[in-house]
DNA sequence: TTTTAATTTTAGATTTGTCTAAATTTTATT
DNA sequence: AATAAAATTTAGACAAATCTAAAATTAAAA
């Protein structure tokens, strides 16, 4: 019921990575954690060994429920923290990544019950991510790639999906957040970069690779 | 700069040890850390590698400047959550300790210092221990056990020396917090019991263990 | 001042998590 | 189908933190 830092690592990333391929890799795996093939193998017989996850060697890998359940209770603290940082501490949202990265190995349930409190049960996370409750229960959103959306539709930016620290300081620089209201006003086949508009505000270019990791929903 | 969870466990306790005692025996540490001996030495050597503290094998070992520096910082981040958890997220005095053992080892200097503008600045911890500023100043406090405290001398609770679950219990049934102002009223030679008034409330026993480790301060 | 007891350190293991280099298995390409 | 390439696992090593049992040192008692 108790989990190593590390542990807690491999299972966020895993749910993370299966959520989008169903079946995860061990390379993807040891990409996404930056640490070695080699590596990732060793956790996963480990991870066999505590019945959180499907592994046959060489077949890729799944988490099972118990081990999705701990992945989701990581996420909740990883998001919970975030939370607070930007709404009660005024870091910027592009900062609270790697202070969470820790404080999300904090054991105490209790803690982080009381701090869902004290946030007033927010459900979603700095970056428009989805906070599971405590049972571990998601708001699933319906939401599309900026690069999908059809012209002239005003929507709401909602999450980010890539959160490097260069991808959330270039939004912020281009003054665009969670909340942001905008439409896109044109598309360039050559590289598909798109003008997008915001109101009271000159147009402002986006590169696909940006727009593809920018995720909107309908204006309210 | 930064060291592992358990180095900052050792610098901390070896503070403590040394401001009651000067040196610091293997021994006393392994007790106050809960480990042995041997695991201690071990531990000494490469403090005493990273020129954290004065070590002469056999002879006993105490902070060097830099030992304390950082001692001192693991203590304000400790004492800093403890008051997050009672003031924020009404958490009883008595439940903080465990929980802020493991927050005191986050490491971003920022986080530390937000969370002591988000806090106010307070300069006492839910147990009345004085939090270090952050360049690692200290309020010192001119405070006595009640044990040596003459009669009928009305003082205020300023902090319990002693802060086992059982004891922080113990005062929590008798309703005896800090701020409490009582006097000592009798003291009994023959087991050095003592009988405390509280202002609106019949008088109560304490006993001498529990008198030695309830601190207290001229009221106002 | 011997002898005994207590304290502290060393020697050698163990656990957890990581790595590199080599071997194995799977997948893709001729 | 044979071969090459990519992915994955194994073998063996290492660092950090801990432990037990034995040896060394210091302190206390006889
Ligand atoms: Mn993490
Ligand atoms: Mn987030
Ligand atoms: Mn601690
Ligand atoms: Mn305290």
């Amino acid at each position: 019921m108790k989990f190593s830092a590390s542990k807690e690592n491999h299972l966020k990333a895993i749910f993370h990575l299966q959520h989008e391929q169903g079946i995860v890799t061990t390379n993807a795996l040891a990409a996404a954690l930056q640490t070695r093939p080699a590596s990732v193998t060793d956790m996963l017989k480990k991870l066999k060994e505590q019945k959180l996850l499907i592994y046959q060697r060489y077949k890729g890998f799944r988490l099972n429920n118990e081990g999705k359940k701990a992945a989701i209770q990581v996420i909740r603290k990883h998001r919970l923290w975030e939370f607070f940082l930007v709404k009660k501490l005024q870091f910027g949202w592009d900062e609270v990544h790697e202070i969470a990265e820790e404080l999300e190995h904090i054991s105490s349930k209790k803690l982080v019950d009381r701090l869902d409190a004290f946030l007033g049960f927010p459900d979603t996370d700095p970056h428009g991510d989805p906070i599971p409750d405590s049972q571990g229960r998601f708001l699933q959103r319906r939401q599309i790639s900026l690069s999908e959306l059809p012209l002239n539709k005003v929507v709401q930016v909602s999450a980010i999906a890539s959160q490097t620290t260069e991808m959330l300081e270039l939004l912020q620089h281009k003054n665009i957040r969670l909340g942001t209201r905008l439409e896109v006003r044109k598309k360039f086949p050559f590289d598909n970069s798109l003008e997008v508009k915001i109101r009271n505000r000159p147009p402002v270019m986006l590169s696909a690779q940006v727009a593809k990791n920018v995720l909107v929903k309908d204006d309210e």
